[in-house]
DNA sequence: CGGCGCAGTTACCAATTGGGTACCGTGCAG
DNA sequence: CTGCACGGTACCCAATTGGTAACTGCGCCG
């Protein structure tokens, strides 16, 4: 009955050791994380506990509320009885897709000369 | 004689309220601006000082250290006797550009919306 | 009634970042 | 001999970031 995979525990196990990377999406270390989560539409806080589960629910709720304050992210509560809240991307989070990919790009292009780098 | 333009002292006086930006580009707040001063070719410390008159000597120093450990920026010191240092981009350091100047024109792009998303 | 899932919050703590001010040694120029 | 430009260091401090562990209130399930 979901619209969309649910997200898997492991996708960010192997990738981004991104302190080596020399960009930073976002205010904060997780939002660009989050945003690629919510690529695929709304998600409930605990479906991105799942992939996020290093982050502690302090640290993600904080992410998500930097996110929302700059109009990246949609917070959206619903009062049926049982609570539910939902974040989706804006149209501005959605825009900084993009920008985010030809950075990943540029890292997997140069991905040697940055370990290189770091080693001497 | 000298092969290229000086740094103009208003360089960054009227851009780049960056903390609007959800970019950040290489390991600290002022790697951005340093390298966008070595595009167009070697320069050396006090040079350097002219457009970042904002940033004290031993921040900028961080920064520019941070920048050759990472392979961005290579430091020369001349054993000339009076004492010379110059800084310039690598191969690394020139290929950050292009990502830098996609990201500048996102930015331009979506000021208005970041402008809006930042008041409320 | 007990306990669980949801969506957090609160209190507290440690590490990192960012920065100011003052100072240093060398080599010239006057 | 004095002083200045150069390219930094040394020392200290404040703010921000990142993080843990514990707790909250609500509704539901059994």
């Amino acid at each position: 009955m979901q619209r969309v995979e649910a997200l898997r525990a492991d996708m960010f196990e192997e990738i981004c050791p991104s302190t080596l990377l020399p960009f930073r999406i976002g205010g904060d270390k997780w939002a660009a994380l989050v945003l690629r989560c919510l690529e695929d539409g709304p998600r409930r806080f605990s479906e991105l506990r799942v992939p996020l589960a290093r982050v502690s629910p302090k640290v993600l709720t904080q992410s998500l509320r930097t996110l929302e304050r700059d109009g990246f992210v949609l917070r959206t509560q619903y009062d049926e009885p049982v609570r539910r809240v939902t974040y989706e991307l804006t149209g501005l989070g959605r825009s900084l897709l993009e920008p985010m990919r030809l950075m990943c790009a540029w890292a997997e292009d140069h991905w040697d000369e940055l370990l290189d780098a770091r080693e001497s």
